[in-house]
DNA sequence: CGTAAATTTGATACGTTTCAACCCTCGTGG
DNA sequence: CCACGAGGGTTGAAACGTATCAAATTTACG
């Protein structure tokens, strides 16, 4: 519906391809029509971290808006489609449209309450829940765009997870070779990051079971 | 400058005062004309965490817009006075002025790149490391608005320290030591929550040093 | 001044990283 | 067709860092 109010261009990317670079100038904004991006930000020293993975329907490129220059940068993880806006077309739309402004602003928040729960989940959990919690993410994330969330395909390496999760690659795959021996994921024999989930509710089960080891003392 | 355009209502608030809190609905923003307030984001299952902390000049509440409902609380450190602006007003005014759209959206953005920043350091550095880095962003938000950073006060105990940072109090305390110990930093005499910092390039290079023990090797 | 809260410090337990070996799959070229 | 190598994944053992628990000390405050 966002072609009502702007012009938008079509733009296919192929997998491993970005969309935009960590310095490079912001002009337009990018709306997912399909595939999965990660975000990745850079510290100067070299340190690098996966700040999230956004789906179709998510906008993509805000960070640019202080600065004018993008402060992190965007991948694709397989073939997908975007639809660009230049900023200031969309902004022009905006002020006339009070409900298309609000979808923007509560677009950009959406993100920003996205986040603070991804570093919750970072602060406090170990790193098995950590990964638990990431499938239980990646899951609803499927289910709010009505796929089928009991068997996910997760379109990263090992080491990509653990560079979102902060945690090593190995650590990402002993949790997950706990998680299929308890029962609550198994791996679809198509390879290793075909992950089938029986029952989400089980996952999340999980997830409070290691955050809450307490007073279970009087039963 | 923003009270120009839309109508603002000041509003004192005493410490430990909460400004809004998770689940509370969300009509107005608040920017912050002085004191510290402290974010906290809270899981259904219990874990907290200090999302973030932010000083004058800075914008309050952005989380309520998608759900019209807050998802996280916001606390004062100490004595402070926010300017509460509707939302709905700050809108129209927006719609009507380019320039101050540009500045929520800016404003907005800031707080999604700040809040990578803070994800980033959490993921990738250690307990140390990270305690250091706070002052360090501390030290950088206080001369953002000119005020001194040889001499800063983090108006907070060590357990909030940790719920921002994902460690326990107790790191915190060896590590606020072992800085004081190595000189990049020294408890001022009013008590342990005033921080000397003599030399803010001394204390970035303590966080450099601890992320590159790298092929020091050939020299 | 006395009590509660905050902070520091130590000893030990635990979890994650590190380093290494090994396995598997896949595409390439002899 | 099979040998080969590269990249991703798994697993083990040891090293390391942080949490945990406990105690001592300092600070805040009615």
């Amino acid at each position: 519906m966002i072609e009502r109010h702007v012009p938008v261009t079509k733009r296919l990317i192929r997998a491993q391809d970005a969309l935009y670079t960590c310095g490079s100038p912001f002009e337009t904004l990018h709306l997912i029509n399909s595939g999965i991006f990660k975000i990745v930000s850079l510290a100067s020293d070299g340190r690098e971290r996966s700040a999230d993975f956004v789906f179709d329907g998510d906008w993509l490129g805000f960070d640019g808006i202080p600065s004018g220059q993008h402060t992190c940068t965007a991948v694709a993880l397989d073939i997908g489609e975007v639809w660009a806006v230049r900023y200031d077309s969309l902004m022009q739309a905006a002020a006339k449209d009070p409900s298309l402004l609000h979808q923007v602003l509560a677009a950009i928040s959406a993100q920003l309450a996205r986040n603070r729960d991804i570093a919750l989940a970072i602060g406090t959990l170990s790193a098995e829940a950590r990964v638990a919690d990431f499938l239980l993410m990646w899951a609803r994330s499927l289910a709010e765009r009505g796929r089928r969330t009991d068997e996910i395909n997760v379109h990263m390496s090992r080491s990509e997870m653990g560079a979102f999760l902060g945690i090593r690659l190995e650590s990402v795959s002993r949790a997950l070779a706990k998680l299929a021996r308890s029962g609550v994921i198994s791996f679809n024999e198509r390879g290793r990051r075909d992950i089938s989930i029986p029952c989400l509710s089980a996952l999340s089960r999980f997830v409070r079971s290691e955050t809450e080891p307490e007073d279970r003392l009087l039963q």
